[in-house]
DNA sequence: TAAGTTTGCGCAACCGATTGCCCCGATATT
DNA sequence: AATATCGGGGCAATCGGTTGCGCAAACTTA
């Protein structure tokens, strides 16, 4: 067992108080005068003896972490992936350290990363909420910690948010079929509860109504955010009477398992159904038929929400809160053509 | 400002001691006898102030921060993502936090991790190193902190280990070209310093020597676990006099970019070329050719790995290390055939 | 040479929680 | 009535660093 080196392990060494050693090893020797010979004997022993600060024990007399906490829905979905690792850069120029965590869509989860980043007194917080419910949210704002939420808009939090436009895109989306000819269009959603598959959704009509094309419930299939009910849907989409030509996907994962549902189901894409799909992945383009998606802003999306973040822990966690919302892109491949 | 709530702050208004207030709060009145009506009268105002133990001041006493640091190679990867969650998984239902952190196998941020870890003081490491160096092992080593390392064997480093027999695994695919018909077959590995490419690359020897091909240099193609080399590298044999009838390539990123470079250079898979990946994912069923893979068993890798590291920390992190060695296994698609 | 400055560093409180030890009052025992 | 015993809880040290304040010695300055 390696002794645990202290800063009083040095300064017995050395000959100095611990506030020396502190003092110099916090590298405020402008402020306290400090011999050049002392410190250098610190610092050389400090080396010597691979000495490492208690940042747990700093943190609890500065009051400061310089700690993030990043919360996704779920880690393995490439669109967070992605997400993290770029607030993980950012934040890392910034000198923040993150810690990275995945609710996989599961409230306890959720609660209980937010738990430990409440009792770990983190600097602040950026989450993409399980929007079943806010609770968790709330216990965030109850401490009075900065916050971030992105991917997502809660009306009834006020909070800061990263968000796409994401009725506008859709819109364009579905437009973009109806300008195809496509008057049959299927939408494969998510969780009802999620503020983007509701907005999605809403694009989604709003497009359809501006083409003059009646809803039909039948065409419609909310779920959830996983590739077995983009399966389904679109094998009972493809089971219907009267089959649709068009599928708008709310999403990555769902649009993946459409896809599929839609080849198992011996039909051709785009020759028999179009796809349009929420979200762009490094595979949308190796597919047989090449996904036509709307890309979301990655980049810039993790870059205002570190940038909101650390405004707001410089500001001391005062409003006013901002709602950002981007633009996207819509990607045109393969996976659309002109109705038969 | 939400003034922060402390042990003291319960202890004044129930008019106890703080030791009473954290005796009751840590659930020790086992050992320590607190009246009924104390007790309640303590968990009621901790609820109704929405106290949060100061868990870095806990760690700091206790000498235990119930946390481990799990370092992978680059989150992006579903390989790393799904491996990451299931550890997270894990170690969740021992009571165990995790702190997620992705180096983008960059040394410097690797160093980073490692140091922020060790100075918040986990109780363990869970890290798959980039294999440049190895120096930012020795440091979590010369502090004593118990430590598993997974998808990579340093022959120079003793410690515990979790890896896919990587070299009877790439023979195993290597073989099922062999015997598909194939002998002019190509290999598309990452970089030379990584064990696991030295060892795939040693399983492709070996089934080439084992079917009495000799190995040919102008059909191996070294470089990085990436998109960009698979591509360039996969174009490169296809402009090569003498085309390889089959490509070995050793993970998921690069096979990616071998597929859309073998599709760009007007081939077609498997009709004049077939591929094995290393590495299951996703979509790899899904491409217009599925892929045939060798898929490694990730939740149980992700299981043995916090096996050890629990035991490691019970055992106050003593030897003996033990390497884990698990299969794999081969899924044939459709990105494999016979040889023309 | 006395007074004023500067240099170099230590003292001790503090951050929030834990825990070994001790103590007081009340009831039980003899 | 004196001694045990036990229920209930406080004291104070401790974990590792940080920091406002103070102080002695050395050096200037007049």
């Amino acid at each position: 067992m390696v002794p645990t080196v202290t800063l009083q392990t040095i300064a017995d060494i050395v000959g100095v108080s611990r506030s020396t050693v502190s003092r110099v090893l916090s590298d405020q020797q402008n402020h306290h005068r400090i011999s050049a010979r002392t410190a250098k004997s610190i610092t050389l022993t400090a080396k010597e003896l691979n000495y490492i600060k208690n940042e747990g024990a700093r943190s609890l007399r500065v009051k400061k972490t310089s700690t993030i906490g990043v919360i996704v829905r779920d880690i393995t979905n490439p669109f967070y992936a992605q997400l993290v690792k770029h607030i993980d850069n950012a934040l890392y120029q910034e000198g923040y350290t993150v810690i990275i965590s995945s609710t996989g869509y599961d409230l306890a989860k959720e609660r209980g990363h937010i738990s430990f980043l409440l009792s770990r007194k983190v600097d602040g917080i950026i989450l993409s909420p399980i929007q079943k419910s806010y609770e968790n949210v709330l216990l965030v704002k109850e401490h009075d910690l900065p916050l971030v939420l992105f991917d997502c808009k809660i009306d009834e939090i006020e909070s800061d948010y990263v968000v796409v436009s994401n009725e506008a895109s859709s819109a364009n989306g579905v437009n973009h079929l109806t300008s195809l000819g496509h008057r049959k269009i299927a939408y494969i959603g998510g969780d009802q509860d999620d503020s983007n598959n509701r907005l999605r959704f809403a694009g989604y009509k709003k497009a359809l109504t501006h083409a003059a094309i009646p809803i039909s419930e039948k065409y419609v299939r909310h779920g959830s955010y996983t590739f077995r009910h983009g399966f389904s849907a679109a094998k009972e989409l493809m089971h219907l009477e009267d089959t649709p030509t068009a599928i708008f996907v709310a999403n990555n994962r769902i649009v993946l398992g459409t896809y599929k549902g839609i080849l198992d189901s011996s039909k051709r894409i785009p020759g028999d159904v179009s796809i349009v799909g929420f979200d762009d992945f490094e595979t949308a383009a190796m597919l047989a038929s090449p996904l036509t998606v709307i890309r979301q802003p990655l980049e810039e999306m993790a870059a205002i929400a570190v940038d909101l973040l650390l405004t707001k822990i410089k500001s001391g966690n005062r409003p006013p809160y901002v709602v950002n919302k981007l633009d996207t892109e819509l990607i045109f491949r393969g996976s659309t053509g002109p109705v038969n």
